[in-house]
DNA sequence: TTCCGTTGTGGCACCAAGTGCCATAACGTG
DNA sequence: CACGTTATGGCACTTGGTGCCACAACGGAA
């Protein structure tokens, strides 16, 4: 009955009404009708409730990064793999962009996502030790990159909401991407 | 007698021994001579001992923003500003490189520095707005570029300190900062 | 059905981070 | 010396988070 994804959608309702530090987790364990013990159950911190769908869309970007076609440049796999992973379906857009209000409104909530970013850097830096290049600073960047433009994309999208998500993570890479190491 | 300082050199060198999260604030206080609630007058929380330069810091970069040359490239003009706002002295290597790795080991210190990065990004965005460009994304690729490169640098760092840290921040934001919008 | 092991849940006590309030010590100025 | 200001310390309190234990719910085996 009250499975992680229910409390998660009234921990999220209630942030957005009160306000994340204004909202105890007392306060969202009584409005979801368990117990503040059982919430830590669920959920290992209380910023961690806006991250339920985390694991899938890492295990989404997991997968994606190894589509790649033979002859198929590094950096569209990498940007189909992004973009793919974020995909969420139309009636899910409101509950997503209410998200990245809250994540961009409230530091603490990006400090918790300082371990989903790890998660995220890692897989892009050992796709990227794969791509034959010379300057051993390449992977790095190339983790560093993707975390920069999945931000980047997301902080633009919720000041103009209207645009897709979809071309700003893809045009953000476009920018934020090393060059092919190939070619120097 | 206690500057934030000397209690900040205290603190770092507890964390290097006994680890962050392992080490209360009870415990700096007491080694560095003050009360608990004093140490909280002197930080606002127990991993901004570790950011104790971080506004001269800030303050560099932004000074050095506003040097650019008549005609120099503005990737030249961010790259130096960053150089020099991290730049330090010999002695204080040591310092700053155990520094580095206890940022990256705990990530509850990465997570408070999200306020620092915070004020980095802005000015590096401000930075780009004053490019001539046409693509409204391309402030916000630079601020984020900035970001990814400076951690990017640091984190390469921490795992061969004996490269310089200069000449990576360089290479980096080489790699990282958005290309020229005039070519496009 | 009863017995039993497993699992989910709640309550309780505890620790650590952080804050507000107030008392008091230290200090320079008249 | 008296005074106001400022730095410090103590204390109580809130909140996030965890360990431990008790107990209810559930499913399978006799």
């Amino acid at each position: 009955m009250s499975s992680a994804h229910e409390v998660a959608a009234v921990a999220q309702r209630i942030f957005l009404e009160r306000g994340f530090d204004e909202t105890s987790v007392d306060d969202v364990a009584a409005a979801a009708g368990i117990s503040r013990r059982t919430f830590f159950r669920y959920f290992p911190s209380k910023a961690d409730v806006l991250f339920v769908d985390s694991p899938r869309e890492v295990e989404r970007f997991r997968a994606g990064l190894g589509t790649g076609r033979p002859g198929e440049p590094w950096r569209a796999v990498v940007t189909r793999a992004v973009v793919e992973a974020l995909r969420f379906p139309p009636e899910e857009r409101t509950w997503a962009l209410h998200r990245a209000q809250v994540f961009f409104a409230v530091p603490a909530v990006q400090a918790h996502a300082v371990r989903v970013w790890a998660t995220w850097r890692q897989l892009a830096v050992d796709a990227a030790t794969a791509v034959p290049h010379t300057d051993p600073l390449f992977p790095l960047a190339v983790g560093h990159a993707v975390l920069a433009a999945t931000l980047a994309a997301h902080e633009h999208w919720t000041r103009a909401p209207e645009e897709d998500l979809g071309t700003l993570l893809a045009r953000m890479l476009d920018l934020l991407l090393p060059p092919d190491p190939a070619a120097g």
